[in-house]
DNA sequence: GTCTATACGCAGATAGAC
DNA sequence: GTCTATCTGCGTATAGAC
């Protein structure tokens, strides 16, 4: 008779590392946390950490890569879809990007907070990421802009404006506040409608 | 005859600790940051530093809260103001955050940053002083909407987007950029003039 | 109020058996 | 692929002379 298995078997084991760095490096910082406090919590010894990672930094590194690049495979499409109005692409993204970084607070856009943690390589790469986002939802804001469903001055401005509120959410969103995060996406909505002059709908 | 005076004679020993603590905590962050580091750069040894302060943690306290104490400051009386119209309020004080912020980048807003390296009773007059700017910008908000010169419809909300994006700048902003700090607190002037519906001037 | 010397622990990382 | 054992250095902090 085949044994029971266990949830987390048959996971590879690099993943089961990442998805508990990830809230670590988050909750305590990179520094603060032990290579030993993350094998305790994944349930091996830090030895073993060594063998599926060369060190510390490269972890960090997963972590925050694999989490930008789901991100953006989700989320870029959805700006770049021409058959919809730039203002439901909008309000979607709006939703998403809130949704998701609340659901994995480790997930980090701004990942500017580990650039002394970062080889200048790794740097690069994570923030390539980054400017695809942006760019993208730039893009989104001069077509609208063109279109004359948004008014703008300054798309670049506009966009980091956007972008730093929407991630600062997950630093003072509590699940135990009166406001769920599908409540705080949809006042989030009408402020960046404003702030893009899309009107009221 | 009197001797030269070093530039830095004279000067609280505690102060320069603080001022040399600021950007290095911002910099390198709070754990990578070294006691020993910041005592050759204040020129003194790490045992002198103990001398000035009980631990590490008080030394972050201290630079927290200094700098955010004077931040309020300037910056609460211009918003209650109430014999100047809200929109110029409104506007003066995006300026100010901006260029204090980026003068001092060590100055936290969103303290939120470090709530994992202070103790209770520290975080919590860290995030009383916190809010004491959020409610005066709220209350801001809410009087100018009463008075009918802005238009909004979630007072809160709109006070986390506003100060989650103008924390952002910092971030991202560089004194080599093609655009002066200046150039920015102008763009965003514009932005945030959106947001709360205040029209053009 | 500043120094020299040092305690003490824990950090990241490695060697080598199984 | 995971373990036990261990190296080595640096971290915060303290003792005590001047």
């Amino acid at each position: 008779m085949a044994r029971k298995k266990s949830l987390t078997e048959g996971i590879d084991v690099a993943q089961q590392i990442l998805a508990a760095a990830a809230p670590l490096f988050y909750e305590r910082g990179y520094d603060a946390a032990s290579i030993r406090e993350l094998a305790l919590e994944v349930g091996i010894t830090s030895s073993t950490l060594y063998h599926h990672f060369a060190n510390k930094q490269e972890i960090l590194y997963a972590v925050i890569g694999t989490f930008m690049r789901d991100f953006n495979a989700t989320v870029i499409p959805i700006l770049r879809d021409g058959r919809r109005p730039p203002v439901d692409r909008l309000t979607d993204v709006v939703r998403l990007h809130l949704t998701m970084s609340d659901e994995r607070r480790s997930f980090l856009l701004n990942a500017n907070q580990f650039r002394a943690s970062l080889n200048p390589t790794q740097l690069r790469h994570i923030l390539d990421l980054s400017w695809e986002y942006h760019d993208a939802v730039k893009a989104l804001l001069s077509e609208g802009n063109a279109a004359g469903v948004f008014s703008i001055d300054d798309a670049d401005m506009t966009t980091m404006a956007l972008l730093d509120m929407l991630n600062g959410v997950r630093e003072w969103f509590n699940h135990a506040g009166y406001l769920s995060i599908s409540d705080v996406a949809e006042r989030y909505t009408q402020i960046v409608r404003r702030m893009v002059s899309a009107g009221r709908t």
